[in-house]
DNA sequence: TCTAAATTATTCAACATCAAACGATTGGAA
DNA sequence: TTCCAATCGTTTGATGTTGAATAATTTAGA
């Protein structure tokens, strides 16, 4: 989308390659949602197990923050998964404020089936950057993301 | 977050950049909308006036396309900027099934006053990056993006 | 100890988002 | 001309998302 903004060539530049990078982003997302590699979940269903997944059970405050997410938006997802039996709360001995969220067997089932599907898909929608382009995005990337946000 | 994923390194390498890459749009979009240089409006609200601005009235259908939405959602969407009267919807005289959507006086208003405080407020984020910085950046999304998605 | 501040999870209202179903309309083909 | 397929916008149901308010609990400080 031509953003036909016609002052300051800096703020042109960051703005089409800002317009760039959402669109990339929903593109790419698009196109593996279409992909069907989530299975029957939404992309922050598909979040929430796979970081139960690789770092284990935790409470709903830290999932937020993993996920960049609201705590009130973590209980509703988490509500969703539980009544689906992929998840389960679990009250902290030492806390009382605290549930502790972990994957159910099943739940434990279905991203371990799914998981390495969405990765192959991730990375046949990366193979058109080479290794080196790759760095070279994540260091651009890594660049713009820190700044206290 | 790191993923760990144990597998082949092209996949790992992927599923990184792939990581970086959300959060990155993550971690600046929640910078500009802590700025306030959307007013009142929402993300999409912003979306639909800046493209009505610069592109001129369109059918609805295709502010869908360009801002890559469901058309049930731009529905809503012009339904609740019309609300406020920043938007109006213009029967076609052609074409009984199209609705054309067009600024009103207090749409463009709006749109011109904080168009600007957006652009800058994008300069300023990108100014972390040289101008070759950004245009490396751009190259690498366009081949990310370039997949018929 | 007692109290104030901070943390955690939930709830609510408003808006976003999609997919699917639907009705109205248009355009083309038989 | 008549009918069928495609297009456009709306509606509905389910889920996501935030920010603000709230309740329960913990922690730290006076």
């Amino acid at each position: 989308m031509p953003t036909h903004y016609q002052g300051d060539p800096q703020i042109a530049s960051a703005l089409d390659v800002w317009v760039k990078l959402t669109r990339a982003v929903d593109s790419i997302a698009s196109r593996l949602s279409a992909r069907g590699t989530t299975g029957s979940l939404t992309i922050t269903q598909f979040g929430v197990l796979e970081v139960l997944y690789h770092l284990g059970p935790m409470p709903q405050c830290e999932l937020a923050g993993k996920l960049l997410k609201s705590s009130g938006n973590i209980t509703l997802v988490v509500d969703n998964l539980e009544k689906r039996g992929l998840v389960r709360r679990v009250a902290d001995e030492h806390d009382r404020r605290i549930s502790r969220v972990e994957l159910t067997p099943a739940g434990l089932a279905l991203i371990e089936e799914i998981f390495p599907k969405h990765a192959q898909a991730v990375a046949e929608e990366f193979s058109v950057l080479t290794p080196q382009e790759q760095h070279q995005l994540g260091d651009l990337l890594r660049k713009l993301g820190k700044r206290g946000g």
